[in-house]
DNA sequence: CTGAAAGCGCTTACAG
DNA sequence: CTGAAAGCGCTTACAG
């Protein structure tokens, strides 16, 4: 069933079809209505190929998103999609090893696939600072600022990493804590976990305390890896009173690390993560942690990309807010202070 | 950049350079080195759409997961992505509501989209049974078994349902539990959790139980309803000593109600889930489930699609293994018999 | 082994 | 408002 049996069926030619196909404004009501119904009692549905072929346009968007078990992303993947279904857009997702270069993959998928824009759930500035000048459809980067990068064609929405960071560290020093271990991502590239770890130098410093770096353990963004580094952590610096996950799976890693050490939680060991994914509120004791608004995240993202689609304009750079979500994993030591 | 430059740049046709890019075999030694030497030069890449028009074909399948919050179902589109990503096969993800009626919309998403194969993450015989026969392409559905509705386009690959719940109770009453709550989902359709439940309600049978609907009570697979489920289920039935969840995320729901109720586990009261995502693992207590080979249902369902999409066969319904993963959250109860 | 040509199903100026 | 026609970029018999 093509256009041209439409256009058979009807009695008008294949021009008309398409145009009614195509809501255009210059079709007669009732060539409109004749068309119509026979669309619908066959059930056409038009061929896309020879569609888009015709269009010049590849239809799709393409999403890609870094780590392969990272919840956060898969609930604002979860949102885009929707977001992207209500606009009528074609959505194709590819997963990265967290510690792939997405700007280059995503120059390969450009060649392949030709997407109209894509959107990055994660991603490394220095990846984008090396390669990003060959991509030449919008782009939209999540969970990390580009607006250092100067690239017309890439905006990025995130939350302010090293505010909320220096958050959790003003919080916890609040608490009384006062040797606080850090678990996090891979420093040696520009990711998230560098400007949440600024953030946390800052806020040692504001609050008098030194931070060397023993204190800081690498790790992947997994359960499995966080209660590794978690282990490490807790060997070198037996003496910490509070650990700040730079996610919430690594935070629950850690949590079966310090019980495996005897520390019950929070009372030898305060933990707080980051991300609030929804097993956040359902581990025992509930982790503290920092909230992503992952709705505002997603449709803030792709309603950029989309207007950027219809007309070229100059890139935006949001910070998103966020919030310390007080819950159970953390223990005030106001009454024990020592140091 | 099309085939028309690449012709025109290596001296050879078209006809000859769509014959290298396709590695057929009549080619000269030295046409393909000139024309590939172009191609790679060039970076070119011939347009998708222009050949799927022409091959008659898309070049997509199409993955319908039912449920936007299932860590199992993310588990295996993961290992599903990568191997299809082996096979140079591109795939298109579309989540559904869990409670959606997935057939309906693959009938659609088939009109729209052309795809060359489906693969259903999860699906209701209902509906299959209801819609099927309209969808023309080869089909796989995962964790569930099809062979019943003789469908000839339909393979399925799931573990024994109720051989797994049969285990779990069986288990659960070798260690002292005689009351015994269930919490599942939607039992008016044929979904899992119907197949799930006659397994419970056949080892319950065989050892000698009873089970009162009130022990049942359904709800979506998530662990905000599996909580709220839980609450009903411990207000109906105070004196239950276990809880069968039907899904880990279920699972740790219900350990959040149990303690919101007081109750210790598996001291005062023993859970156990299914599914094994990796938060089973890193949870307090540590979930005993049953794990899903999540690879084997990935890997063997995309291989059986792909050798359908090559040549037509008989349709393959087959049986993963599953394994009851003993853990932390059941507590033996040998000593305090109370029957 | 290679080229010229037809045609996949659609859209869109161009006439009328 | 409508139709005839060109053409998007590719593949594949058909000749040679």
């Amino acid at each position: 069933m093509t256009i041209k049996d439409i256009a058979k069926l009807s009695g008008y030619g294949v021009g008309t079809v398409s145009r009614v196909l195509n809501n255009h404004p210059d079709v007669s009501d009732k060539a409109r209505e004749r068309i119509m119904a026979i669309v619908q009692a066959e059930g056409f549905q038009p061929n896309s190929n020879a569609r888009h072929l015709k269009m010049q346009a590849q239809s799709a968007i393409a999403v890609l998103v870094k780590g392969t078990q990272n919840m956060l992303f898969a609930d604002i993947l979860e949102r885009i999609q929707s977001v992207l279904c209500d606009n009528d857009e074609e959505a194709y997702v590819a997963y990265l090893d967290e510690d792939a270069d997405e700007v280059q993959y995503a120059v390969q998928l450009c060649l392949v696939r030709r997407p109209k824009g894509l959107i990055f759930l994660g991603g490394d500035l220095e990846n984008f600072r090396a390669g990003f000048h060959r991509i030449t459809v919008p782009c939209v980067l999540l969970t990390n600022d580009a607006s250092a990068l100067g690239f017309p064609l890439l905006s990025s929405f995130t939350v302010d990493d090293r505010a909320a960071a220096k958050a959790v560290i003003d919080f916890l020093f609040e608490n009384g804590h006062r040797r606080i271990g850090i678990l996090g991502g891979n420093l040696s590239a520009e990711q998230i976990s560098c400007s949440r770890l600024a953030g946390v130098h800052r806020a040692m410093q504001a609050n008098g305390l030194t931070f060397c770096p023993q204190q800081y353990q690498p790790c992947r963004f997994s359960m499995q890896s966080g209660y590794q580094a978690a282990l490490q952590l807790f060997q070198h610096n037996p003496d910490i009173t509070a650990v700040f996950a730079l996610s919430d799976t690594i935070a629950l890693g850690a949590m079966r690390a310090a019980r495996e050490m005897g520390y019950s939680i929070p009372q030898d060991i305060s933990i707080v993560g980051y991300d609030d994914i929804s097993f956040a509120e359902f581990s025992y004791p509930r982790l503290t942690t920092i909230r992503q608004d992952t709705a505002a995240l997603a449709e803030r993202g792709v309603h950029t990309l989309l207007e950027h689609l219809a007309h070229t304009a100059a890139p935006v750079h949001s910070i998103i807010p966020f919030r310390l979500c007080l819950r159970e994993s953390v223990q005030s030591r106001a009454d024990k202070h020592d140091i």
